[in-house]
DNA sequence: GATGAATGAGATTTCATTCAT
DNA sequence: AATGAATGAAATCTCATTCAT
């Protein structure tokens, strides 16, 4: 029904449908369709333009079906998130792969390389980083944990550089995330309206140094 | 009718009406009303909770008479952001006082009383920064002016000290403004919410640090 | 709920709902009863005086019932003139039944059935005939349907009647057509309204004169 | 303040103000100006789509002004069809020059000049004829009173012809005043929305031989 | 007479959610 | 589990009309 993939992740089924009886793989399909839906409605027209009705439309299913499966459309929201989470969480890179010896140079390369990946996944689907790190899904609870997760891994890196002693003294680890989600999201965001605001040379490199300035090599 | 005050800011009449005639005065009064009901109520419920009739009923007027005097409930925000931003501009310390001769000292000082007043202010305010700053007045269109006065002041104030050559090269004035707005805006939002999160001085010390961290001394 | 008839035809029910399962019929019959509410509210009291809720009341669903039904009231208006046109046409006699040969007999007494029987509908359904051929549903975009069908088929009889020699020359068969309209229309609602202002034959006599005024018998 | 003329008419104050005071002056141009700005908005946008607000502020004048000169919109569309009429009156030929003998070619060349006449006027002020003999009007109360003035003219005409012997028997000069009228009003309409429908020469013609066929000649 | 801010009833329209089938 | 018609509570916005100045 819906080939176009307007999320910011291939598509994929994850569940392994083998085992299930029909009625299961009957309704497992239906939960994907859902989803699948919901994130296209959303990323495409924004939470409060879309409706369940519409997503249980797009999905080919009825209004009624859409309760089955899920409270509300927050519910759904979480749920796509959660997808969506799997897919890119690991191109934070910064994140995801803390070096084990740091030097000035391995930092500044890693931090580089970081806001590089970052910017051209962004660029590659901007509508979907618009939606699912803009105010209309932060106001949401499921915004909540979208940014508590990034933040939690760079927290986790940060407890580990300033347990070896690689980031300058009063740095709280817990802050600073927040500080550099806070940076990432709102630069991201601003440039990705408007690319002409500023070069892609500038972004990263502005980026890259407010990431590396915290650490007292 | 309401003298409790949950806006930024001090009650205030700005206008000067001794040169009015009596109906201007009343027509006056009653848009001060409004305006006065519309952001304690929004700060109070937030943006989606409350509705034209509700701050008309507050302001002791009629619901038409909201629309006498605003397009729509966006238009109060605006008009009501600006009173708020008169206030509290200048609490921005970092845009508003540019030091002429900068130092390593002056820098960091003035960084840090940035971050404190910010608490303070915050602390202080809580409500209301959570609701001026938080997600659902950043997708509302009065949103986007809020926080590009902001960066704006920041912008203005890095080109400065780029001219003076008291920043590190590479760094975008444009670009830094957001990133630093982005940082000091979600670190805040999250502190306030909650602030056994990290403690108080964790939070100047660290937004201090990153302040600080592109210029070149 | 309602069983009283003030439209312009006899009730009955043109769906065949025996195909049907229950929600169908559900539909079917809920649509139905929204149509005939509003009909007889329309005759009653007018287009602008019967609102959206009130027909959903009448019809004995909620209001946002009627929404799921059509678009807005100007949509129930036309489906329920498709309904009445279904009925009344055929009364139209002159519309309907070109006769194959034509001669001065032929025609007059054509003509004066046709002004007869137009009469005695529009006696019987006095209210029904003001309303539909009135200004109100004349402003709507239904009411330029309503007197298009109706000029359309004496245009096309016309036509017929032109190529066989039977009209005088100079006559446009789609003018008249408009003119033959406008004269039964206004002549009727001026009658209707008030049926003391010219006796019964004084109105036929004069409605036949003109049509067959264009006969070159 | 308006000096775009959109009524039926030349502007023309038809008050003698030489002997009033300057307040009845002052009154008096008050009236006027809301009756030519109420005129010009009717035909402009439609009776609906025109608040008394809207009059007002064309009129130069408050809205509280409105009603101290009128009970009502109504109450100022009539008035100003009064004015319309004073000047058009004399433009529905047929009605205004009964010629003294008649004859076949003197009805003749007095309906075709009528039909000519109407025509002209109508096609100079499309967007007033419209207006003034559209649906909206029509409705409304002073609607009445403007297609039965016409409506008369042609009765009283009739009635002189009939007492001539010039018309054939059975034709009843009221109800034949109703059905002429309804053919110009109708058939005008119909061409004025979209002049392609017919060519000028089928309407005029058209016209003329409905008038003229219930003479005896 | 003129002013124009204020009134407040009311109509339209949307949509999350339910529930009988 | 799936269906989809129905619900009905909001919320928005308009405008004829009033009335204190």
């Amino acid at each position: 029904m819906n080939s176009s993939n307007s999320g910011m992740e291939s598509e994929q089924g994850t569940e392994d449908t083998s085992r299930m009886t029909a009625r299961d793989r009957s309704r497992v399909e239906t939960h994907r369709r859902l989803i699948d839906a919901g994130r296209e409605l959303f990323v495409a027209n924004g939470l409060a333009r879309t409706t369940a009705a519409e997503i249980a439309r797009k999905a080919g299913v009825a209004t009624g079906t859409f309760y089955i499966h899920f409270k509300d459309k927050e519910a759904l929201l979480e749920e796509a998130w959660e997808e969506v989470f799997q897919r890119i969480g690991g191109q934070m890179l910064w994140i995801a792969n803390p070096v084990a010896r740091l030097s000035r140079e391995s930092v500044l390369e890693n931090a580089r390389t970081n806001a590089e990946v970052l910017l051209s996944s962004v660029e590659a689907r901007a509508d979907a980083f618009s939606f699912w790190f803009g105010p209309e899904v932060a106001a949401s609870s499921a915004g909540e944990k979208i940014v508590f997760r990034w933040a939690e891994g760079i927290e986790t890196r940060l407890r580990v550089e300033i347990a070896q002693g690689a980031v300058l003294n009063g740095v709280d680890p817990t802050v600073a995330a927040q500080a550099i989600v806070g940076m990432f999201v709102r630069t991201l965001l601003w440039w990705v309206r408007d690319k002409n605001r500023a070069s892609r040379e500038a972004v990263i490199t502005t980026l890259t140094m407010y990431q590396v300035s915290v650490y007292s090599f």
